[in-house]
Formats: structure tokens, C-alpha cells, sequence
DNA sequence: GTGAAAGCGCTAACAT
DNA sequence: ATGTTAGCGCTTTCAC
């Protein structure tokens, strides 16, 4: 981009005899130029192999890029907070092509805020836009908009079936749950596994893990067609309950070496249950980098967490997005399925 | 620094009660500017938060900046092709900030080419240096030379004590060994362990892999106080003797279910005895995602493949200097300890 | 439709 | 020791 290249707008201008304003004219498509000239200069470009030096352009362009990033809203230690240093790390790539960023949070469980939140986006009229979708529909009627409006968006996390977007950075569900179950069940003579699993009252939900659940299942089938699955539903915001499922479900079950597994990030739930009644002869493992996930990984209460680095999928995404509206390039491939990283108590201190 | 960061040298300069060459003048810390001056102008640019703008320096600036890449020559499908890889990304980012990159290659397993390579680059003036070094006392003597120049250098792969360097990105290699035995044994009876080495003919080159093993063989006295290690030596370069050597090891150890470690990335060549014999009776642990490696993961002849992702250790030692070069920033970690990845058949499809 | 010209913020050579 | 000035390559009015 710098080195042979000191083809400039100049010498572009000169060779296709027009002033270098015609030629900037034609770079941009802003019309206003005879089909003449647009072909002659059309064709000097290529036979120069012209390239624009995107900091001068930055530099001389008043132009203000905006990316706007919807995710969920989040508490300290919970899922989206590694997504969150990814859109730092990204805001900081951006910035220094000028762009800004903006974090627009909804909340997982309500609609109407994903709905409220798409439409401020909207307004706010973005050059681009980093969506982790929940809800299916609204997504899609978001995504049409986007297309219509000519506004480059990328999925993260999660995809739809649209096939509107510039790029997907996200986990392979599917395989993660496949994955999850090699690694709970690893050669070992399993008849029984316990799936804990988040109740949810509100409905009308995407929940993104039901592939992973599939992923799973199907391995254990495959693997262990004998083994017995029981799912376990847990309260996430009322402790006693969730002692009590528990406690019946360790007394029901007599086997100590209990396999459990829970396919979303709150394994640290089972963790701390674990941990208060003091057993320690269970197989469990789970997902996601949560601090409280990593400590119990490190108390041998968690075996295995099966990670990925949504900070990296973030800052992909509005990686991808910058250089597609500074340098007009799109992606090398559009559906980027990240790795799947294995932690235990011996890796985990290296990770992140 | 695009947004509220208007502040531009001309402001500063204006508040300072100077003309903007002098601003240069202290900001590039080039003399001829009096004690006064040089005071109330820095006083000034704190005050304001004065950020200069890089696409204006890099515009106006004649400056060629070039960075030296040197690590070993590689044949397709070792160890240094990722590294490579990582390098060839380094620089398609180091290019949009018009610094130019090479990579110096020597053989690792001579002398004399690393020092040849060295005052290669040292001739050709560089602006930052990458380096993966393989000669102790060889590379402390280029480390002080390039500090000397005042010529930032980052390390790759492996790092010396010396304390002039900008960075270093590798992997943990102590940790690494300890983790390898942990997933090689993990919680089985093991009463014996294999580990395969290669044989080193020339002396007086520092193993990197010496320290990964020590971690191995910390982790198993630890664990497994009964176990016995027991090394054999394999010649990389003759099949028929690297078989011999298997089929005595296979006849004197009767058990099948043999366990076997290669502490660096030609895991291979056991994979292919293996594979060439039939035995599919042995858990086999390596490292590295050479391409022979992860087939053999996939047929089996692996369990595991403990992974490091050396291109971006390359990648980010290239963004750390250009961010030195062009923004004067050191990077946030001196020490970046890349994580360790654990492989097995069911999540290698999704790596790299 | 097209050209001329005034910057964008900074660097560096040249005056003083 | 300091100020002045001519660009770097491109964008964007504003004339014509």
C-alpha cells in the first residue's frame, strides 16, 4: 500500500487528462461525470493499479463513521462483560480511523426493550451496526431495515438465517455441545448424566443453547446409547429453590460420581452448591470464562470449561466493519466460526 | 482521539506563544529549542490533552520505518509455517501504517547462518526488530547491539533474560509440560510413560523444549510418585532406524496400552509408526498444529495436541512495534504469555 | 460536467 | 533558538 505504490490521484488525473476533482468524482460514485470520462479514467486506474492512501483521505474527509453495537445488557462477571472488552479493544481499532462506537444495551428478557433499542439505533442513522441478536423476528424485520438503508451490519454470538449481513463471528453450537460431552463422558463408564438447566419463565425466547443441548445429546447417544439423560431445572435468582432441586436430586440419585453438565454459562451455580455441601466426587463441566466459572475450575469444583473468546468475535466484528467502510473491503469469509477452547485447572491462568 | 480531540499543533503552538515548528521541534524531541520554550509548550499540550493526529504525521512524514522479522527456515508443514503466517498478517497491518516488513530466515541448527542473518539485518538499518532466538549467547550479543542503536526489539517463541527487549509473546513452556501430563494421564492408573525425543546431533544449541519437559516430569512425580519415564530416541531423518527404535520399545514393554509424549511438534512420527503398525492401543499426547499432527488427531493416533497460536504471537509482535513506531506506545504487558490449547478430534476443525 | 483552489494536521527544509 | 513555508494525497466547495 505504500512502498512501490507512489501512484497518486495526480497522476491518475494527469494520465486520463482531467483534473484530479473528476477523478475523485468517479472514486466515489457521486455521479456528475460523463460516461467518457468515467471509463477513461476508469481504465487508468487499473492500468496505474491506483490505489487511494487512505490517510489522506481520512485526513482531508469530514466525513464522521459511527458503529453502533447492540448486545445485552450485563452485570459485572456475567457472559456479555468479555463481549464488552471486545467492543473496547475494538472501539480503540476504530478510533483511529476516526470512527466511533456506541454500546446500545437491550435487556435479554424484554422485547419491547430489544424493539426500543433497534429503533434508537435506527434514528441515530449508523454507519454500521454489530448486533447480538436474542429475538428472531425483530431481528430479522432489523436486519431487512439495515439492508434497505444500505447499512453493513454483523452478527456476533448468534446468526439468523438472513443472508443480508457482511460477517458472523461466533461459537459453533452445535459441535460445543458435542465437544462438551466427549469431554464430560472422555472413555469413562457412564450410565447417567445430569443436565442442569436455567428456568425460564418468560417465553417467545430464542435460547441460543438448545443447539448445543442437541450437540450434546446426540454425542451421548452415539457414544452411550444406554446412558439416561435427566434435566434438572434450576431458579438462577432464588437460592433456596435451587438448593432444594438439588438436594433432591443428589438424594434421589445414589451414584457419588454424579456426571453433570450445564450447556450455558452459569455452571457456577452447580459450583457453588458443590462447594457449600462439600462434594467432591462429581464429573462437571460447563461453558464461558465467568470469574466465578474459573474459580471453581480452580477449587475442582468445574472439571472442564469449554470457552470461547467473545472478546476476540467483538472486536472481529467491528474489525471487519472498519476496514469495509474505510477501505471498502469485505471480509475473507463471511461465517467465522471460532475455537473452541478446553480449560481445566492447569490452562485457565493463561487464558484471556 | 478523533472525536472531542480537536486540539490540533496549531493550538498548542497558539497557547504557547510559539509558531508550530518549535511544537515539532519538542514533540520530536529533536533539540534546538530553549529550556523556557520546551517547558510551557509540554505544560501546554497536558493542559489541552493535545493528541497529534497520525494520518497528518504519517502524510507529511518521509519517514520510512521497516521492521526485520528473523526466525528459522521452515520446510511446508513445520513448526515455523504458522509463525510465518502470523508474520504475513503482521504485515498487511504494519503496511497500512506505510512500514515495511521483512523476514530474515537462518537454520536453526547453525551458528554461523544466525550470525550471518543478524548483521545482515543490523546492516540494513532497521526501524524495530522481531526475533526468535535459538542461540543463547549469540542473540544476547545482537540484543545489546540493537539496544546500543536504540533499536526496539520483540521476541517470539522463546526469550532470554537479557532485559532490553520491547515485548515477548510465547507460550509457557513449563506450564506446558505440566499440562501435557495432566491430560496424558488424568486420573488414570499409570505406571509407565514413554517419552520420545528426537536425537540432537549438533551440541551446543539450546533445546527450547528442555523446560516443557521439566514441567512434565514435575507433574507426574507429583501425581504419580511409582510412575516411571523412560526415553527413547528417534532420528528424524531415517525411517528405517526411527522404526527400529519403535519395535524395540514396543518388544520390551508388553503392555498395549502404552502411554506416549513428544515434548515438541513431531508427535508425527510416533502417529505414523502407529498408524503403519495398526496399534491403536496407546494414548498419545504431542504438540503443535502441524498439518501431520492434526490428520493424526482426526485418525486417532493422537489423543491430544497441545496448540499454541504462534501466529498471532508473530502478529502481535508486529503490532506492538508498529504501535511503538507510530504512536510511541509500549505495549499494556512486557511478558505476554500466550494461552495454551488443548486439542482433540472434536473441536481441531475450528482452530485456526 | 469539469476544473481550480482551499484546506485537513503535520513534517522538514529553509530562513532568520 | 525560532518562525515561515511548501508540500504529503485527498476531499470538497465553488466557479465556470
Amino acid at each position: 500500500m505504500h512502498e512501490g505504490n507512489k501512484v497518486t490521484i495526480n497522476d491518475v488525473a494527469k494520465a486520463a487528462g482531467v483534473s484530479k476533482g473528476t477523478v475523485d468524482r468517479v472514486l466515489h460514485d457521486r455521479g456528475e461525470v460523463s460516461a467518457r470520462s468515467k471509463e477513461k479514467i476508469l481504465k487508468v486506474i487499473d492500468e496505474l493499479g491506483y490505489k487511494p492512501n487512505f490517510y489522506a483521505s481520512i485526513l482531508a474527509s469530514k466525513k464522521n463513521f459511527h458503529i453502533s453495537c447492540i448486545i445485552p445488557e450485563f452485570c459485572n462477571g456475567e457472559f456479555w462483560e468479555l463481549t464488552q472488552r471486545g467492543i473496547d479493544q475494538g472501539t480503540e481499532y476504530a478510533g483511529r480511523f476516526g470512527i466511533s462506537l456506541s454500546a446500545m444495551m437491550y435487556d435479554q428478557y424484554d422485547l419491547d426493550s430489544f424493539q426500543h433499542t433497534c429503533s434508537e439505533v435506527l434514528a441515530s442513522d449508523p454507519s454500521g451496526v454489530v448486533i447480538a441478536p436474542m429475538f428472531r423476528n425483530e431481528t430479522l424485520k432489523f436486519a431487512k431495515e439495515l439492508s434497505d438503508r444500505h447499512i453493513p451490519y454483523v452478527y456476533i454470538d448468534s446468526k439468523l438465517e438472513d443472508d443480508g449481513y457482511l460477517a458472523y463471528y461466533g461459537m459453533p453450537m452445535y459441535q460445543s455441545g458435542y465437544l462438551c460431552a466427549d469431554i464430560l463422558t472422555d472413555g469413562r463408564d457412564v450410565g447417567k448424566i445430569h443436565i442442569i438447566r436455567i428456568a425460564r419463565d418468560k417465553r417467545g425466547l430464542s435460547d441460543p443453547t438448545i443447539t448445543r443441548r442437541t450437540g450434546f445429546i446426540d454425542y451421548i447417544s452415539e457414544h452411550y446409547p444406554e446412558c439416561r439423560i435427566e434435566n434438572t431445572f434450576i431458579d438462577p435468582k432464588n437460592k433456596e429453590a435451587r438448593y432444594a432441586v438439588l438436594d433432591e436430586m443428589f438424594a434421589s440419585d445414589t451414584d457419588p460420581g454424579k456426571y453433570i453438565v450445564m450447556c450455558n454459562s452459569r455452571v457456577h451455580f452447580v459450583a457453588d452448591y458443590l462447594r457449600d455441601r462439600n462434594i467432591r466426587t462429581c464429573r462437571v463441566i460447563g461453558f464461558d470464562v465467568l470469574d466465578r466459572n474459573l474459580a471453581a475450575l480452580r477449587d475442582g469444583f468445574v472439571q472442564a470449561l469449554i470457552a470461547q473468546h467473545s472478546d476476540r468475535q467483538a472486536a472481529a466484528a467491528i474489525t471487519a466493519l472498519t476496514d469495509y467502510l474505510i477501505l471498502h473491503e469485505a471480509p475473507a469469509k463471511k461465517d467465522n466460526y471460532t475455537q473452541m477452547d478446553i480449560l481445566n485447572r492447569y490452562n485457565c491462568d493463561y487464558y484471556i
